[in-house]
DNA sequence: CACTTAACGCACTAACTAGTTACTTCTTTA
DNA sequence: TAAAGAAGTAACTAGTTAGTGCGTTAAGTG
């Protein structure tokens, strides 16, 4: 099972090299993908140490609890996508481009970290009691709202964009017409009878999406 | 703790009338409740059987396991809705009338029924296995998606809206922005700062909604 | 009324699960 | 280099949990 050279004489065993942050960091992400993949409740927190190849000691001793644990993992990567569209520097695009880029940014997003989205889905089923407690994600997601709002008002005063969109809903929408796609691709692909997740589907929803946001926006 | 009249000799003990019919559909009714509340993993079989006012072996009894359990909930759950969308006779509506019908059944759908996203959200997080073992939601789903096309086809006839809008993006597009929002209205209104759930701001979703289905497909 | 069928209930089990106790081993520093 | 503290481990506990064996009781049938 384990790769330990159990037949070498006992002078032979392997140092067993200590480091607390990767340590952290290997338990942090075997957490990521075992809460996406079976949600707080059906994540075990044994399989969460056998993945991190660590001890399920260190997690208590780390993280204190299942709960903290998950708090921990969902703080992350809220903290972790907010940081990716501050880097996409919107401010600095005409209007139409940065919606445009905004959108598209999202959907890659959320194909390339599926884990995002089902911590977010388990999240709410708690009625995101673990989010409540954390101020980071408060002031980092006030920043993003202001920023979607700046891109409408240039939009609306360049004479792009229609006046009174609510840049509230506008970010809903954007996040629901990838999010629902993505969250529900399995159900999706049999109730519709067609392979959501194919190259070619994949690229025409980004299409649809795109073009659904301008038609929204446009003046 | 139960309304058994325990003082009174035994010859007056309630005679327990017998009904499978009813214990299943009160089974049915909590077992829904505690899926959608809990997802499939979380959910006590316990807990249901307390609530069903039925012992666990009768769950047992009519529905064989856990599983088998939650598979029929889902199951009448898509079958319930896909009925309440077939009698909206949308055929007999003008194009947009039927459209922006859809849309504000969908939204109310979910508002009256949150039971329903919640167990599509459990499904999806086991890849729909549950779903795939079901014949009769595929038929009920082709009838749906038709309806959508069919309404769309004569929009474009009538000159009203757009040709060549997929059925397909547009069905996902309506629940997309309906479902999002009502699933993540926990860590939506933490992320907003707003509370998503205020008679006003689910009136004003309805009308965003219906405004945003509308500029997608029009001439 | 006897008899069969099916509804119902109690009490149990085997496996699992979050969290802990008590210990060993490595690393740093006075 | 000795001592202290931190990293790491194995084995355990107390409580749960899905699922069952088996007996009891109501209701339909000949």
């Amino acid at each position: 099972m384990s790769i330990t050279n159990e037949d070498t004489e006992k002078s032979a065993r392997k140092p067993r090299i200590r480091d607390a942050e990767a340590t952290k960091a290997r338990i942090l992400e075997a957490a990521k993908k075992e809460f996406a993949k079976n949600g707080l409740g059906g994540a075990r927190v044994d399989v969460i140490a056998e993945k991190a190849n660590a001890n399920k000691r260190m997690i208590y001793h780390y993280f204190e609890s299942k709960e903290r644990l998950f708090q921990t993992v969902l703080e992350d990567a809220y903290i972790d996508i907010r940081t990716a569209e501050q880097k996409l520097k919107l401010d600095d695009l005409e209007p139409k481009a940065a919606l445009a880029k905004l959108v598209q940014f999202t959907w890659e997003y959320y194909l390339k970290n599926p884990e995002f989205i089902t911590l977010v889905n388990s999240e709410n089923l708690h009625r995101a009691k673990h989010l409540k407690k954390s101020e980071v994600i408060k002031t980092a997601s006030r920043k993003f709202v202001n920023m979607v709002g700046d891109i409408l008002e240039r939009g609306a005063a360049q004479g792009v964009f229609r006046p009174g969109v609510d840049p509230v809903q506008l970010n809903i929408t954007i996040a629901a017409i990838g999010y629902y796609y993505l969250t529900n691709r399995f159900t999706g692909s049999i109730i519709f009878e067609r392979d959501l997740m194919a190259k070619e589907a994949i690229d025409e929803r980004l299409q649809f999406n795109v073009d659904t946001i301008m038609r929204l926006v446009c003046a």
